[in-house]
DNA sequence: CCGCATCCTCATGGATACTG
DNA sequence: CAGTATCCATGAGGATGCGG
């Protein structure tokens, strides 16, 4: 990118990942270390030579780094401790978001591990104490699971271990949730949704 | 800009301000509303098109509105609601962008009024109870004054009252209170500072 | 002057083919 | 599989024009 030339934090920032892409990238290694074929199966749309243009700046800078993973010592991309840190800017962005999200995805792609990043940023976490639970979600891919418990939250795929509850849903619907006074962090505390039934408990919680 | 069809909230924040110098300018609007002259001087390198471009952009996506002010009825731009919501990502960044920042100006633009969003996303909130002060900041420009009360921190350009202190200082060091175990907002409540010094008081949060 | 619109040039992005 | 190379389309940046 070409550089602001202007002494703003958020203008130097935007000169490291302000490029197209480059959040995007970051937000798939936010949610695993990953090889170029899974950053390019995770971000529909990109051309090889940006990927691996991106891939160079964003080494450079100190973002991410390639390492050797496994056996075959194959190259691995992976957030550097102050590439992880723009978690709290995605998440923020995500959270910002809302408005554009309840409108449904029309059309666009959609990957569950997404969720990963989404479902913490927009659960409120200051809504104290939280009662400790295992909920499975089930929205078009592979079984995620939920676990809340008092000192946060955590979502990744399902590990096999017992689940106090399965939740089916469509994204929209669960990305949408911070759009009311009332979310999912709430309804699970206060007791207001129920699980183990169909999506009914996230049109339940929106119409709370 | 060209969309991402990524039904993903960070993808679909993207498409609204991820354009290159849609983010500062809203960092400006954040700042306070402005006219286009004003959008001009305060994004030092902006072509006058693409300001132009991005006003219409911002405002069709529902960041920003035109709207009259003033007597002789000139167009002003102001953040709507959701625009200003962007404060969070925004400030997210600015403290992202630390390590960057420490470097110095390095011969990049400055303008004071960019501390009015930095100072504030800096100072870390967490600490209670926190005194409460009005101190003067001159790094250059007009004398800014800085509010501190148990209730938050909130920076503009010093109203004439009276002040607790004045500080004189880098805006390098200002900036880049975040990047140690000790911020502003320890220092003085702790009252490990001496204010009404010189530049020595940045200096020495630094030390500690 | 202020608030843009036009024009032109060059850098960047995107799609696809290709290679070690 | 992990990228490069190539070619074309788009967008950025700078200069300038122009009506109010």
């Amino acid at each position: 990118m070409r550089g602001y030339g202007q002494y703003c934090g958020l203008a130097r920032s935007l000169e490291v990942v302000g490029d197209r892409w480059n959040l995007l990238i970051v937000r798939q290694l936010l949610i695993t270390p990953a090889r170029y074929r899974d950053l390019l199966d995770g971000l529909p749309g990109i051309a090889t030579n940006l990927l691996a243009d991106r891939l160079r700046d964003l080494e450079s800078a100190g973002v991410l780094e390639r390492r050797l993973a496994g056996a075959g010592s194959v190259v691995e991309y992976a957030l550097t401790p102050w590439g992880a840190e723009l978690r709290g800017p995605i998440e923020s962005l995500i959270r910002w978001s809302t408005p554009l999200m309840v409108r449904g995805p029309e059309g666009d792609a959609f990957r569950p591990e997404w969720l990963a990043l989404a479902v913490p940023a927009l659960l409120d976490t200051r809504v104290e104490p939280r009662p400790s639970a295992t909920i499975g979600l089930e929205i078009g891919g592979p079984l995620l699971q939920l676990r809340a418990a008092p000192t946060g939250f955590e979502v990744g795929p399902h590990d096999g271990g017992d689940l106090d509850a399965t939740v089916r849903t469509d994204p929209a619907y669960v990305l949408a949730l911070s759009a009311g006074a009332l979310t999912l962090g709430d309804a699970l505390a206060f007791g207001l949704v129920e699980v183990d039934g169909d999506e009914s408990i996230v049109r339940t919680v929106f119409a709370a």
